[in-house]
DNA sequence: CTATTAGTTCAATATATTTGAAGTAATGAT
DNA sequence: ATCATTACTTCAAATATATTGAACTAATAG
């Protein structure tokens, strides 16, 4: 036997300490007194240390035995809670769920709404990750995440609800000072041509690279990322289309420009919820909860 | 029953996920397969929760199975610590070790060896305390701390052991540019005397307050520590004697200026730790014998 | 100097665990 | 496909452990 103590003996130790007498604490724990006094004594005697000095009528604990009910106490409160976890993750609670942003939106309204479900369900680990375009999609394919919150993209066959929770404005934007903006309005395809356009990686592995709409003929530059995307626009490096709610500091400090097109209308796309069909997870459950009373502009962070 | 877990079933859940069967987990447990068979179902039972899949041949852990694996596995761990703490403090090792120190010794030395028996002991709890002159001996006296490590001034009685474990010199010094430096040396005490001398409150409660043996006649201006002492040189607002190890940075950028006095020797104190005679803890003891073999130097941090 | 309180001891009893033999069902080998 | 083997389960009996209540001891409060 490595360690002698047991559960039980560290739960008649706790009530012995906080009752102030063993006859209190049999009482407490609808046993009598002598239970106690041989669960005391057995314990002692296993571990070989005295944890009672019994000189006086009352039995007080010694120095030892009171540094035993202290940490005794932290082992308890862990079985409990390790007991509450099992019942919970066994009540259809997962043990953790994986949500995938797509990269166009902003982490920040999703912290606070996983700061809210921590508060309330502390034992279940959130893991969030990133991908870009139909990244996100395909992370809830290949079963690389629970919930997928991203640009849009239906997926086929039915293993998945999806939901639109909104829609996201995407304008053409480019560089302050940026030739185009001498240009005349609106813009044509021609003068567009003559300049690079941005693309952000798509980052899907196992589905088919998606074309995201852009025109053809003109040079690409492949950046990994939307705030890369960005700051390649806010450099001049490139044209293209940007999310409003992503660019609102750079169009106010006019380091960006919007620009008018002939031929495109200021494209929506619409923003999705997806997840598996017969994922019957609790905590999924609540997060597209919320996620459907969120108001657009809360998850944007307008 | 709140938890119906028993570190016993914890034990056993280990050993059948690391042996991977029930069969060589009852052969290092000394059980018989039915046993551990019994001690599974009976958890499984009180928790109403499955926690192994029996399907195949082999059983298999259950998510939530594997969470109390992992769970379990830190609550054992610390049960384990928790009696081998207590059986080391059963054992003559303290809980904790309050040492006093007197503010004319510099902190820095003495956390490294705090560290270092940290290290070797992590349960055990090192109060430090800092006191000025006498104040070491008279916590040690009032029983607040252990080990007292600090200025001499021994203490009557056979209650403590003290040990001389060096000597600090100690200096006159002034400002830079202070009158006295001016006047011809070696200086006397008519000329000292006309400067504020700068006394460190003695933190003494219940020994007769010690006087320093500081000249007499002469303005004092009492601060409340070594620290404070050193500043008031340094601005000039009175002189006196101050520890070498403590000023030399001073010293050497000329801030203050170290002079010689007619009727004083550069004054040497003796460095003391002290103790309870009948202190048999071992932590004390391993202090006591560390600071022992410590060099002086070391330990004034020079 | 009792009377009372607090805890202990002990034999009897109740409960829990362990055992070994027999059983079941899945897997692997032929 | 069949059969032996593996891996665990079930069950009654045996054993170990915990609980009880009655009798006991020792400290302290009145």
């Amino acid at each position: 036997m490595i360690s002698p103590i047991t559960l039980d003996a560290l739960k008649v130790l706790d009530a012995i300490e906080r009752k102030k007498s063993f006859a209190a604490a049999a009482e407490e724990l609808f046993r009598v007194p002598s239970a106690i006094s041989y669960t005391i004594n057995k314990l002692e005697e296993d571990l070989a240390i005295q944890l009672f000095d019994r000189s006086k009528r009352k039995a007080e604990l010694t120095p030892v035995g009171k540094m035993i009910v202290e940490q005794g106490r932290l082992i308890l409160n862990a079985t409990d809670e390790l007991t509450h976890m099992a019942k919970q993750s066994a009540s259809g609670w997962e043990l953790e769920l994986r949500i995938c942003i797509d990269s166009i939106l902003k982490f920040k309204p999703l912290y606070s709404l996983i700061a809210l479900f921590h508060e309330e369900y502390p034992w279940i680990d959130i893991r969030l990750t990133e991908e870009v375009f139909g990244g996100t999609w395909d992370a809830l394919n290949s079963g690389r995440c629970d919930l997928m919150i991203g640009a849009d993209g239906d997926i086929s066959g039915s293993k998945f609800t999806a939901k639109i929770i909104g829609t996201i404005d995407f304008i053409f934007a480019v560089k302050e000072n940026h030739p185009l903006c001498l240009e005349q309005k609106p813009l044509t395809d021609a003068m567009i041509k003559k300049y690079p356009s941005i693309v952000v990686a798509d980052s899907s592995r196992d589905l088919p690279t998606r074309s995201a709409g852009l025109l053809d003929g003109q040079a690409r530059i492949t950046v990994p990322s939307i705030d890369k995307k960005i700051e390649a626009h806010c450099q001049g490096i490139g044209v293209g289309y940007l999310p409003i709610h992503r660019i609102t500091k750079e169009l106010n400090s006019k380091e960006l420009i919007a620009l008018p097109l002939r031929d495109h209308e200021n494209r929506q796309h619409d923003l999705y919820i997806a997840w598996g069909k017969n994922n019957k997870g609790k905590a999924l459950a609540w997060f597209v909860n919320k996620l459907q009373q969120m108001e657009m502009r809360e998850l944007l962070d307008y």
